[in-house]
DNA sequence: TTCCAGGGAC
DNA sequence: GTCCCCGGAA
């Protein structure tokens, strides 16, 4: 158990070792963006840029601005226990079936040929947040039906038709606009393909750290980093497997999560760990009084019984009215 | 009726 | 940090 810990010390310690801290590029068309080789933490933010030149009557444009900055690393041990939870919840998850496992985004356009597919993937994925699998699923099959799976077509069709082929998605108007401003920088950018990098696919409206990771993973077969949804934030705070930055305190925010869980878990463990805990999310450990007492790791997990059954105790106040 | 989820805008 | 987008579930 011993020689567990050291790998693991010693797998940090590579990382520290091989860290270039260097900046290697600046992205055209996007204002003071820089990006570090090695990417470790992501910032998103917007920035107001004077639309153009003289136009009164246009308001100010508004560009998606991403920074990956680096961070040394620090070495930080494993939660005790984490090998045997982490084969607990696999065990969970071998003996009953959670909706994520009739997926959604990872079988988008599986018959197609390469390129076409990651397209199918990256569309599949930007429409499927709030969306159940079965829903995303119909409405790619309705694109490619109507040979919309594909960005030069999406680009020639108008925004409304697109919201109503998609429309049982969530946000779908919304969706329906990022998707076909998605296509036009596939074209002119990529060569119809989708990016190929975490910080490109950042560059999209719609898409985000969790879609982004998402997208590397199953589209390119390169993943980056964890793919860190609700539910992987919930359960790996429920866990103890993750902490702010320098604290013992849990985490506010999924890229918290994600920075957290990256120093200790093995790469290998990256893209299976969101399958894993989506499906453990759905059916045992759920937000409001998870199933604890049919829970296999029930005897090892530190918030087991914790914040079981009592009713609701959240009373964080709507806003009730206007001031 | 309220809550919730990724992400964008502010 | 807060509201908003849609619609389903608690």
């Amino acid at each position: 158990m011993n020689s567990v810990k050291t790998k693991r010390l010693n797998r940090v310690l590579e990382v520290k070792e091989e860290h270039p801290k260097k900046r290697v590029g600046i992205v055209p068309d996007i204002e003071d963006f820089r990006y570090v080789k090695t990417e470790a933490q992501t910032s998103v933010s917007t920035k107001r840029v004077p639309a153009s030149s003289n136009k009164s009557s246009s308001p100010v444009r508004l560009e998606k601005k991403i920074r990956v900055s680096s961070v040394v690393k620090v070495e930080v041990a494993a939660p005790e226990n984490w090998e045997a939870v982490l084969e607990g919840i696999k065990n969970i998850r071998l003996s009953g079936e959670a909706p994520v496992d009739t997926k959604g985004c990872e079988k988008a356009g599986s018959l197609l040929p390469p390129k076409e597919r990651r397209f199918a993937v990256l569309i599949s994925t930007m429409m499927s947040s709030q969306t159940k699998d079965e829903v995303t699923h119909a409405a790619v099959e309705r694109l490619g039906e109507n040979g919309l799976l594909d960005p030069d077509a999406i680009v020639r069709t108008d925004e409304a038709t697109l919201a109503n082929l998609i429309k049982p998605v969530g946000f779908y108007q919304r969706k329906a606009q990022f998707i076909k401003e998605a296509s036009r920088i596939c074209l002119e950018r990529f060569g119809g393909d989708i990016p190929d990098t975490l910080t490109d696919l950042l560059a999209l409206k719609g898409v985000g750290p969790k879609m982004a990771h998402l997208v590397m993973s199953i589209a390119w077969k390169n993943t980056q980093g964890i793919c860190v949804d609700t539910h992987v934030h919930r359960i790996s705070n429920r866990l103890g497997w993750v902490f702010r930055e320098g604290t013992k305190q849990k985490t506010t925010t999924p890229e918290q999560t994600r920075m957290s869980l990256e120093k200790w878990l093995p790469k290998d463990e990256w893209e299976p760990i969101n399958p894993l805990l989506v499906g453990f999310g759905q059916t045992i450990c759920t937000p409001l009084r998870p199933k604890c007492g049919s829970c296999g790791i029930n005897t090892i997990c530190p918030s087991a019984f914790k914040e079981a059954s009592s009713p609701n105790p959240k009373q964080k106040k709507r806003g009730l009215g206007r001031s």
